[in-house]
DNA sequence: AGTGATCGATACCCGGCAGGTATCGATGCC
DNA sequence: GGCATCGATACCTGCCGGGTATCGATCACT
């Protein structure tokens, strides 16, 4: 199977419409409706049932669009990795390490500087991203390592290396009543029904329904709670970045945060097993 | 970049030499010179030191090795298993789970059975491997699900489910002066000289240097024991298929085993999705 | 040093296939 | 029933992948 087989068919996937999708691909229609059809017949698979009105996925279709999604996306890997060790030995960035927009505050500088001393360290690039894309950004080769943060990140298909674990601390408009408070519950928090916690969006982009403001990183966050809008319980290494009209008040039985460096298990190129010891030895 | 292209650099990086790589491709030796200079142009990368006599990797060619060969696997594993889909709708082998020969002794059963009870479920094929090769298997779509046993597979890059742990037993010779103690300590066993470990095949199916006899898989190595040049220590679930002429002494200090579900993480199937809810209801 | 063998690169030719345009046939909507 | 939409088919064209012949460089052997 071809890479071209596969990107035309997760195309028409993704659209149900071959038009559409011939469209996207830069194509004209015929060429595709053949090119899938070639592909339906070397496989000896229908991947999809068409009427000349609609289009719709069979079980082997489904198989397809995820395996070859996750496929194109090792093959956009090896690309953009091997152009970046390229660019290694003689200019810029070697590594890209991707994290959340406002987290791990200290801990990357520390991890920075313990890489750079390290012989043979390369340039690290530091990528920030919203909510959730890390996964795959560090699938589809943008990214080479990524610090994660569980319970709330996924590691799956990840290897990864604990690094640090924190509790969690429930972050409030300056001046509210609980601010006062040594420490909380989780239950105390969540009975803030006029400070609740904001919605992120999903993988795919979208919100899901409820109450609260939708936020997309960090600042939005803490913008929503100084407004007075939300809430949110977050790991208590946020103190040191806290806007000043923020308060933050312990919460004991918040579940534990643990920062993990994260990174695709077959890529053990010389570079990141260099970034992931310096992690470790922290 | 085509999986054409990859599958031509992965096999001359694999040669280090365009004329058996070429035989090996089933093609002359000119267009695959051409081939990979095309590749090296379009990346803008090089990708292999040749002089006339010799062909070396570029530290950026030892990474496109790496990140290609999980990439055809993925490619190929995308290919697998939307035949196994298909066949799943009309004949046998919707999902193949593998394990190694002579492990997991009734948890398997026991698992088939209950997935079997499902609704909606599909036919299982059971695939036996030798030691280590279930990775691959995962990786290339040969296989839907592993049963894995910690620490001994490595589980990165895999989604799993932890269904068993269980103490280790050192395997013996019947007769043998230390069947008759009730419990033995590493120390113990590893003190039998004359019995020493025998040598498990690595990932490329050589053998690592060292006392000890070579072994491929569990019959093998029961047979090496019966025959006195031989012991080891094991999971205590191998008591129940023991032959006649073994025994078996529980080992106090030995690292527990867990035996573990395993999948790829994107390939959340129905059916493996059944299959891993049937594993953790046991 | 000269000669032959080895090996990757280059030059050139050919056939197949990817992609384009035109059009058909089926289906749903007003 | 007429029309619009959408996928499939027919047919043409140009590019590119693959083949053979050959070159140039390097090493081994005498």
């Amino acid at each position: 199977m071809e890479t071209r087989e596969l990107r035309y068919f997760v195309a028409v996937a993704e659209e149900l419409h071959f038009g559409r999708a011939a469209q996207r691909l830069g194509i004209a229609q015929p060429p595709l409706s053949r090119a899938i059809g070639q592909l339906e017949r070397r496989l000896g698979v229908t991947l999809l049932d068409r009427t000349s009105r609609t289009v719709t996925l069979t079980e082997a279709g489904s198989v397809l669009l995820r395996e070859g999604q996750a496929a194109l996306d090792a093959v956009e890997a090896a690309e953009r990795r091997t152009r970046r060790a390229a660019l290694a030995a003689t200019g810029r960035p070697g590594l890209v390490l991707v994290t959340k927009a406002g987290a791990s505050g200290e801990l990357l500088p520390k991890l920075l500087e313990a890489y750079a001393a390290e012989p043979g360290a390369v340039a690290v690039d530091v990528l920030l991203c919203g909510i959730g894309e890390q996964e795959r950004l560090l699938r589809d080769g943008r990214a080479d390592v990524a610090l994660l943060h569980r319970p709330f990140d996924s590691t799956a298909g990840f290897d990864t290396e604990e690094l640090r674990a924190e509790g969690q601390v429930a972050v409030l408009p300056a001046g509210h009543p609980l601010t006062g408070r040594a420490h909380l519950r989780m239950a105390d928090v969540t009975a803030l029904s006029d400070l609740p916690t904001p919605r992120w969006p999903r993988t795919d982009g979208t919100y899901p329904d409820g109450p609260g403001p939708e936020a997309r990183d960090h600042a939005q966050l803490c913008q929503l709670i100084a407004l007075g809008r939300a809430s949110a319980v977050l790991p208590e290494s946020c103190r040191a970045y806290l806007r000043p009209d923020l308060a933050a008040v312990p919460v004991l039985d918040a579940p534990t945060v643990t920062t993990v460096i994260a990174w695709p298990p077959h890529s053990r190129s010389h570079a990141v097993a260099g970034l992931v010891r310096a992690a470790t030895r922290l």
